[in-house]
RNA sequence: GCGCCCGUAGCUCAGUAGGAUAGAGCACCAGAUUCCUAAUCUGGGGGUCAGAGGUUCGAAUCCUCUCGGGCGCGCCA
């Protein structure tokens, strides 16, 4: 609809200037836009205000100009001058009906666009580290960039959903050591344990899980172990130093073979429990892309080489330094340290790298906002391959703060005092959830209230939601118990008895829904689309309270059975898109 | 110190390719069910869009400064 009144406007203007009452310079794409209030119509430009200047006209004097030259239309009423100089547009009663029918007649994909081949992009988000756990943290991460791959997909992208993998850096190496110390320990060696191991309890699963396996065979003395190690922190050293020898160590005793078992399984079990939680929360990938597989199959070293050749690398100190800061960056990077290790940025290049050759339309990053430091270095790195830096780009998400009792849930990784997103699941279901986490704008910080979200009450909008889809469901059940049946043809040729106040606002809201997925798209905004279903379910639950559906005259029946399945399937469809359940009954 | 983000009703937030009288939920007050689920609905009060300048027909939205809050500035990941 909208598209089709853009493009009587674009008809009237090309008219006027083939006329040569408008002068070149006024040939710009109409703008278009919903209005507020009814009042106004349903539609409002403010293209003659834009021209006013180019044509050195008075707006409203354009306006009339353009109104005059609208082609007819079946579905406008008429168009009219409004305010400064707005072309305001009224529709007529079947224009705004039809979209019961195309609703009806389009199901689960009303309001979507078939997949493009030529608009194909990734999305990478979560991609936490397989050291522990998701927290909640993540998990805001995971129900963005899974609501705004659905999205993207639903406005007719191609869509990749990538989770990278981080399954080769230094970190690992400190979880598979926290790993075999606290396996040590349950051989009954007593020691002490690093500042920088990983504290949590999951550390002593793992451990029991290889003790199972493998017996004490890899036990070893608390001597052998920690002998002429430097200190570590709180021993007046350095933590870094001191977990950097450990991890020597710990290859020397366990040889490669057991300290590989070690390393591996860690990993494995560890990323084995994040898929399994991710999944329980509605978050699937399509793929999980590994870091050592992009090592090994030397996608690291053409990277570089490709840096290389194009002049932006540089030795120093014996590092090799990526020269970022001539392209927009803070400061010059390394990619290969002095010890010969690629550093992680390298292995992020890379990966761009891999993703363009992929032939990606764009590459889109899910981060947390404390990563906001990494897109100047990463545009630069795109620029400094040769690709195009705006095929990149970085989304930030702001952090989410828990309140439980009004009160603030305090957090620290470090110590292990962290809730896991597995037990915020538990705690207030995976649907609440995952609305909390994109309700608010990506960009803002947000307060996630437990209490609210685990009350079944009217305070909380996913009950809102999710009751509204309920009670249509129920009121079908109703038909069947009066032995009664829908018959959408009836109700199809009887769409013109849609002519309650609430009748006309549930057709005005049902009518917007493919432009809420095309602006939740591009402007990568999910909360536009929890807030859509959230104003639909408010226009739903008003109509519901004002007018009784099972009626005897069957005209009227069916025709509001027709409207109110097409709420359901529009409800349905959104809240498909936000990995949120549509429930029967409630 | 430098850089990025944010500041809108008592609270939590929408609204930013400049548009008409700045919206919603919660909270508060007053009401609604012989009828399809009251996890619902109807009505009401509530604003210096942090502040000050500027750009223009028009600014919550764009520019500059000030104040307030968050985050980032490793051969860490």
């Amino acid at each position: 609809m909208k598209e089709h009144i853009e493009e009587l406007l674009n008809q009237a203007l090309l008219h006027l200037i083939r006329d040569g009452v408008l002068n070149e310079d006024c040939d710009i794409e109409p703008q278009l836009e919903r209005t507020r209030t009814s009042e106004h119509g349903e539609f409002a430009s403010n293209i003659a205000m834009v021209l006013a200047k180019r044509a050195g006209m008075p707006p409203r004097e354009i306006a009339q100009l353009i109104i005059d030259k609208l082609p007819p239309s079946r579905q406008v009423k008429h168009a009219e001058i409004a305010g400064p100089g707005f072309i305001n547009f009224y529709l007529n009663h079947v224009a705004l009906t039809t979209v019961v029918k195309d609703i009806l007649y389009q199901g689960d994909n009303y309001g979507h666009r078939p997949p493009n081949p030529d608009h194909e992009v990734t999305v990478e988000f979560v991609s936490a580290n397989p050291t522990g756990p998701l927290h909640v943290g993540h998990g805001r991460g995971a129900a963005y960039g899974a609501s705004l791959a659905s999205i993207l997909a639903a406005a007719g992208y191609k869509v990749q959903r990538e989770y990278y993998v981080n399954d080769n850096g230094r970190q690992m190496d400190i979880l598979a050591v926290s790993v075999w110390l606290r396996y040590l320990e349950l051989c009954g060696e007593q020691l002490r344990f690093p500042d920088n191991g990983y504290q949590g309890d999951y550390i002593y699963n793992i451990a029991r899980e290889v003790r199972n396996e493998i017996g004490d065979k890899f036990r070893f003395k608390e001597n052998d172990v920690f002998d002429g190690l430097p200190p570590d922190e709180s021993q007046g050293g350095d933590r870094e130093n001191h977990i950097d020898e450990l991890i020597s160590r710990a290859e020397e005793l366990l040889g490669h073979e057991g300290y590989l078992a070690f390393f591996e399984t860690s990993v494995n079990s560890i990323l084995t429990d994040i898929q399994k939680d991710l999944a329980g929360f509605g978050v699937e990938f399509d793929h999980w892309f590994s870091e050592k597989e992009l090592e090994d199959s030397g996608a690291i070293a053409h990277a570089i080489e490709r840096l290389e050749d194009n002049g932006h690398l540089y030795k120093k100190d014996g590092a090799t330094w990526f020269r970022a800061s001539a392209l927009g960056d803070e400061k010059d990077r390394v990619v290969i340290r002095e010890n010969g290790r690629t550093t992680y940025f390298a292995s992020d290049i890379a990966y761009f790298l891999n993703k363009m050759e992929r032939g990606f339309e764009k590459a889109i990053y899910v981060f947390g906002a404390d990563h906001h430091g990494y897109i100047a270095r990463l545009r630069a790195a795109a620029t400094g391959l040769g690709e195009d830096p705006d095929r990149l780009e970085i989304l930030l998400v702001q952090f989410a703060v828990l309140y439980r009792a009004g009160k603030k849930v305090q957090m620290s990784t470090r110590s292990g005092e962290f809730i896991t997103l597995r037990e915020l699941r538990e705690e207030v279901g995976s649907d609440a959830a995952r609305f909390f986490y994109v309700m608010r704008s990506h960009e803002q910080h947000l307060d996630f209230d437990l209490d609210l979200a685990k009350s079944r009450s009217n305070e909380n909008p996913v009950y809102y939601i999710q009751y509204a889809h309920a009670r249509i469901c129920s009121v079908f059940r109703n038909l069947e118990q009066m032995n009664e049946t829908h018959n959408e043809a009836i109700g199809e040729a009887a769409l013109k008895l849609l002519t309650e106040p609430n009748e006309t606002r549930l057709l005005r809201e049902l009518s917007r829904y493919p432009e809420v997925i095309e602006s939740a798209a591009r402007l990568r905004a999910p909360h536009q689309l929890a807030h859509y279903l959230q104003a639909l379910a408010t226009e739903f639950h008003a109509y519901y309270n004002s007018q009784q559906f099972l009626v005897d005259d069957e005209n009227i029946r069916n025709v509001r059975l027709n409207l109110i399945l097409a709420v359901k399937i529009v409800l349905a469809n959104g809240l498909e898109l936000l990995g949120i359940s549509a429930p029967e009954a409630m």
